[in-house]
DNA sequence: TATCAAAAGATTGTCAACCCTGTTGTTGAC
DNA sequence: GTCAACAACAGGGTTGACAATCTTTTGATA
């Protein structure tokens, strides 16, 4: 009983006026969204049926969104065998959190040095909806938030080849926080969001990017990843079956 | 975009000698490979019937491959139109540059700190490539290798995650220089590649990351932004079977 | 009882045919 | 002569069936 995705449907309404067929994108984002969300864990098995049942279209469509997320690293597809979320091994960690500390610091600098009102204003609602999850116990939205907020700074370069890139980047660190980390509070600890951007306002470039970098050092200070990865996968991948 | 296609490929043999059934790795590899060499120009359409028999393949196969060629902004995919190749606008060609310059200068100078031995070599032997091309004039060749060099220089970091991305952007940068590049020599200046290398080598990062810098920015000073164009050609003759 | 083998079941990979949308060329009215 | 409506065509989008592969169950044998 995994139906652990997002099981919500979208309100079938006839076809008169939006009807919204789900496509491959819509697709694509839930299940991104559910692995921010750590609704769908690593070695996560995703058949092509039950996702078909769980959005409510083909199975062509479902194949071209896993197709989608095995180019981004998302899932694995292993030739008939299915489709599985990825399960990132230290490896990958590393290259993972290399990649975001070359990046997202260089992106707070160039944020800090220019942002728009509207996007700072959304920086700024974006700590607030933080503190409230955090607050009221929303653990699923704390944590989905703590990424987000790496993607809307990306937002806020005004590059959406960046925000893609970020997003891409965040997305898979959900997975390895979920793999590796060891406590709850590795997520995003603490308020370390709010005060990279009380230096963005303040056009304090050095001191974002610093503190930026800063906080991916925590964030990976929170991982162990000596530690050997936990078999959530098929046996008979571990177990040889050579 | 390897995804594990790495690993065992048992040798399919159907029916004939070497049918060599293609799947969708290699039809965007192919396709990748005609933009970098810009045998495949922007906006250029790509009929799924054409690319079928070009391939050889069913339209399902193309229609994959075309899909995640989409998702990397290669080609456009406008509903019940068609694909073409994808054809950057300013904003774009700026987000690409932006985003080049905040990383490969990171790159470089990661790579200088430490580099493998082997990696080196690989780096050496691609600028004798790159030379050889423009002493015999090999155009096409010198084109992909000019954008390659900055590929494998990602891969010498040992992030497969950092090669991914810079490969995307590589890639993108060449249908760019195709539509706003003003001359032949604008692909990439020089010799500032094996000055690059030099740098890398003796481990001056600084000067490595300052000369990636550089080196962008005489790319990027080389384009003109002004209106693009299309163009045309036989997709049979430039995809045909190699 | 444990082990192996074979068949049944389930899941994925592939393909071909059909349907719908967009385009183009023609015709007819103003 | 110009424009609008309509019909024929081409092309992409969708669906369903079928084939190939893997997994599980079942049964026989040592």
């Amino acid at each position: 009983m995994d139906t652990s995705a997002a099981s919500a449907e979208p309100e079938r309404v006839s076809k008169s006026t939006s009807d919204h067929q789900v496509d491959e994108a819509e697709i694509v984002e839930r299940i991104y969204n559910a692995v921010m969300e750590r609704r769908l864990g690593p070695a996560q098995k995703l058949g092509e049926n039950r996702l078909c049942e769980a959005f409510g279209v083909s199975r062509a469509r479902v194949r071209s969104a896993l197709l989608l997320l095995s180019n981004q690293g998302i899932v694995d597809l292993k030739s008939n065998k299915g489709a599985f979320v990825a399960s990132p091994d230290r490896t990958e960690a590393n290259e993972i959190f290399d990649a975001r500390s070359m990046l997202e610091p260089a992106i707070a600098r160039q944020v800090a040095v220019e942002i728009s009102p509207a996007d700072l204003t959304m920086l700024k609602q974006h700590i607030v909806l933080e503190d409230e999850a955090r607050k009221n116990g929303h653990g699923a939205a704390l944590i989905r938030l703590s990424g987000e907020f790496h993607v809307k700074v990306a937002l806020a370069s005004g590059n959406s080849v960046l925000k893609r890139v970020v997003r891409e980047l965040v997305t898979k660190s959900s997975l390895i926080v979920g793999l590796f980390g060891t406590s709850n509070r590795t997520v995003c600890p603490d308020d370390e969001h709010s005060v990279i951007l009380n230096e963005i306002e303040r056009g304090d470039s050095d001191a974002a990017a610093a503190h930026m970098f800063e906080h991916l050092v925590h964030i990976r200070s929170g991982l162990d990843l000596s530690a050997p990865r936990p078999e959530k996968g098929d046996l008979t991948d571990i177990l040889g079956r050579r």
